[in-house]
DNA sequence: ATCGAATGTCTCC
DNA sequence: TGGAGACCCTTCGA
């Protein structure tokens, strides 16, 4: 049914060639094919001349309007109009245009008001609307496709029993009970480090099209013995690939969300729990255990981009959105409990991270600013930073902590420039490390580029690279290059990348669906 | 203030 | 086989 409708779409763009003799291809004009659709609506009571009025023209002429009558019979037998328009009507439906409705919103929120004229059932001329018109497009703005509460952990892609997808669920909850209590380390010499990037390699069997959009999240499963990577796309997909199982069907994908998934991490404190943010408004935790995304949040009002555990048990959570305001969630209350924490004038927050052992302060980064924040400080109004990371000339794309002490702070920026600040003393200054020159122009189709910490190793970051050859970059914290994954099968921009918390595996994810997982060769 | 161009990769024909 | 079009909603510069 989808491929039929689809080839009907293309089939109005292009008329089949072959209805044309070659000699008419060349003197057809372009504007014709549009033409074409015009008449095949009403071929009955249009003006175009019928097979006997054909007595004035060229014998060219008449086969081309004969031609061109034989096409719309054609047309019209398939009754194309009517599944165009429902193909248009299912693509609305699933892509809607939001992002559209975000600019006359932001309008909206200075004037107080939260919702839509349209959702407050008001006209915007004044005129108040009957019920019976607006009632069912009410549903269709809170929520496109997805109901709000716990949605059934189905993958879209398995056309079987899903007897496959059972097994893995139940290894994937199995695993992630064995903690990894290997030590934290944090910190081995660059010399070793280096000599275990090397160890890493790519190959066609670990690169794998997960997702149908591009991919705006990644999470890696922490397992010692096992590698799984979950991706979060733009369309709202998230993709499950399980590494180490040698079968054709190890990826998985899911539709938790309508909207992109802008933030995915598995649960610190249990790994079978894996929680995604997205811009439709909902946190979901998806459940191996349970074969469910429970709902954990909602907030239909925002696009919320960024998420971080506030509590080191994950029972609480700090939201950051797009209209910069910032959300605690306390996961042991049930339903969407939450409390709005303040309304930052200042712009939007792209990411909230916060510090790993000072667990009280917070780093957000927006368009403008990167803020370090006390939780203890905010309040619902307004809430001054305690210090704000200067230097930024354009917008920023993230500002992570380093994973062990948080005594470093690394910030991507549009302006080219990677930045590291010392953040060992945080009631002072934050002054700035490290500068460097790197190209984070991805442009409007690749996500943009966050620099991100290896959690085993506190001096060094990750970054994807627009370089030729395709690559991923190892920063140290003093701006050497210390190691750049490459290799034969990566020949996209990976424009987000994760390592693993303690094994020797990255994995970046592209702008078309695919994640590349580098690994040493005894880590399979 | 407003608007158009540009960016890379994949898929389809 | 290669080239057009889709993707998407940012950023810069005119």
């Amino acid at each position: 049914m989808k491929a039929v409708s689809s080839k009907a779409e293309s089939l109005l763009l292009k008329p089949p060639v072959d209805a044309y003799s070659e000699s008419e291809l060349e003197h057809r004009s372009p504007a014709e094919p549009v033409a074409l659709s015009v008449d095949m609506r009403s071929s009955d009571e249009d003006s175009a001349p019928g097979l006997d009025d054909f007595s004035g023209l060229s014998s060219y002429e008449r086969k081309r309007l004969k031609n061109i009558r034989e096409n719309a019979n054609f047309f019209a037998s398939l009754q194309l109009s009517e599944s165009a328009a429902r193909l248009r009507e299912m693509i609305k439906k699933r892509q809607p245009p939001e992002l559209k409705r975000k600019r006359p919103k932001k309008k909206e929120n200075e004037i107080g008001c939260r919702r839509s004229m349209r959702l407050l059932k008001v006209d915007p001329l004044g005129v108040s609307l009957p019920a019976a018109l607006t009632e069912p497009t009410l549903d269709e703005e809170e929520n496109p496709l997805l109901p709000p509460g716990p949605l059934e952990m189905i993958p879209e892609n398995q056309d079987d029993s899903g007897e496959l997808f059972k097994a893995s669920l139940k290894t994937w909850a199995e695993m992630s009970k064995i903690s990894s209590e290997r030590t934290k380390k944090g910190l081995s010499s660059v010399k070793s480090y280096k000599a275990n990037l090397s160890g890493m390699a790519i190959s066609e069997a670990t690169v794998r099209k997960v997702t149908r959009g591009a991919i705006s999240s990644v999470a890696l499963h922490p397992s010692e013995v096992r590698t799984l990577v979950a991706a979060g796309a733009k369309s709202g997909e998230i993709g499950l690939w399980d590494l180490t199982r040698q079968c054709e069907d190890e990826v998985y994908v899911f539709y938790p969300h309508s909207q992109p998934v802008s933030c995915l991490y598995f649960s610190p404190t249990n790994p079978a729990h894996l929680l995604s943010l997205s811009y439709d408004g909902t946190l979901r935790c998806g459940d191996f255990s349970s074969a469910v995304f429970e709902e954990v949040y909602r907030n239909e009002g925002s696009s919320p981009s960024s998420f971080d555990f506030l509590a080191e048990d994950a029972s609480t959570l700090l939201v950051g959105h797009w209209d910069g305001h910032l959300s605690l969630v306390d996961r042991r209350t049930p339903g969407t409990s939450y409390e709005k924490l303040f309304n930052s004038s200042l712009g939007k927050i792209r990411t909230v991270h916060v510090h790993p052992v000072s667990r009280q302060y917070f780093i957000s980064a927006g368009l403008r600013d990167v803020h370090i924040y006390d939780v203890r400080c905010l309040n619902s109004r307004r809430s001054q930073p305690l210090i704000s990371l200067a230097e930024h000339s354009k917008s920023i794309a993230s500002a992570y902590f380093s994973p062990v002490t948080g005594n470093r702070v690394v910030t991507t920026c549009a302006d080219c420039k990677l930045r590291v600040f010392d953040s060992s003393s945080i009631s002072s200054e934050i002054p700035l490390l490290t500068t460097i020159r790197h190209n984070t122009i991805t442009g409007r189709w690749l996500t943009r580029f966050q620099a991100v910490w290896d959690p085993k190793q506190e001096d060094c970051f990750i970054v994807g690279s627009m370089a030729h050859p395709r690559r991923v970059e190892i920063f140290h914290e003093t701006g050497k290059t210390v190691y750049s994954l490459l290799g034969e099968c990566l020949v996209s921009v990976c424009s987000l990348s994760v390592m693993h918390p303690t094994r020797y595996v990255l994995a970046g994810g592209n702008s078309s669906g695919r994640l590349h997982v580098f690994m040493r060769q005894d880590s399979f």
